[in-house]
DNA sequence: AATAAAAAGCAACATTGTTGCAATTTAATA
DNA sequence: TATTAAATTGCAACAATGTTGCTTTTTATT
């Protein structure tokens, strides 16, 4: 998985390349995992405020570069989309996310497919999130 | 489903009678959706204080008459529990919620099932939330 | 260098949820 | 019925996450 480098990134998107908004999205490229405002305020503490920080999630989540997901403790955190699924007007980020008990990561489990849930017809469909709970690869002894 | 009358349910569960526990108790299994302790304390508000409700929710959900969902924007709700599968020991209450974007309502598709998911060996299953928004039959035009 | 737009900072606030402790109420017992 | 222990409640204080309005600063363009 080749990664486009962020300056190139927020260009393409229209954003300005502050040192921030670039740590940010290096970070979120990275990290592999889906990651917290709270988590972000930890190691960016120096470089931006809060609020700034929610802005930035914001402001990237609505032009599909990254996805919101709400965790089991009713957190916002935010991963990379697949650049092929989503777009700015359109998120489609219905994969598996896993949260681990342990570490209290939460991870893309972008390979497992959620299989199709048949509503009753009275019902329509727009969006899912499919939230399980265990212990991660790395937290199992 | 004839509902076991809330004053029998408490006294089972070691619960005292008070006024504002009957009343929870009798909401939730009429409402039948998923309230959250905000909801409840609109309903309520001259009969207990805001601590009391959340207390009163947790108190439930220890002994498995109500599950604990977490709602698309992270807030915290309840609904009963089928008394077949849930015990103070363990909670299988592994179907989906419904979230609609229109009203707001969440209620449990108990005859949805959730199809099992594989994952990776690595990783080991303790507990899922399938939740799904959309617009609910009330809603749809 | 001048400019307009974007981004950031700061303060104030809202909502949901938790904790400690004192006061009250319930239900059991004498 | 009076006593009592335990459960329940109320209140105050606090924590965490998230939002809004407004000013200042920075970026990129002209
Ligand atoms: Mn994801
Ligand atoms: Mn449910
Ligand atoms: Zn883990
Ligand atoms: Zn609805």
């Amino acid at each position: 998985m080749k990664m486009k480098k962020a300056t190139q990134i927020l260009n393409e998107l229209g954003f300005r390349k502050t040192e921030i908004r670039i740590k940010v999205l290096e970070y979120i490229q990275k990290i592999g995992k889906a990651v917290s405002q709270p988590e972000l305020e930890k190691k960016f503490n120096t470089l931006a405020d809060r609020v700034t920080l929610y802005r930035i999630l914001a402001a990237f989540e609505e032009k599909g570069l990254i996805h919101k997901i709400m965790d089991v403790h009713g957190v916002a955190r935010y991963a990379m989309c697949n650049e092929k699924h989503c777009t700015e007007h359109e998120h489609h980020d219905e994969h598996v996310h896993f949260n681990c008990t342990e570490c209290g990561d939460v991870v893309c489990l972008d390979s497992i497919k959620v299989p199709d849930i048949k509503l009753p017809k009275s019902f329509s469909l727009s969006r899912l999130n499919l939230n399980i709970e265990g212990t991660c690869d790395n937290c199992q002894k």
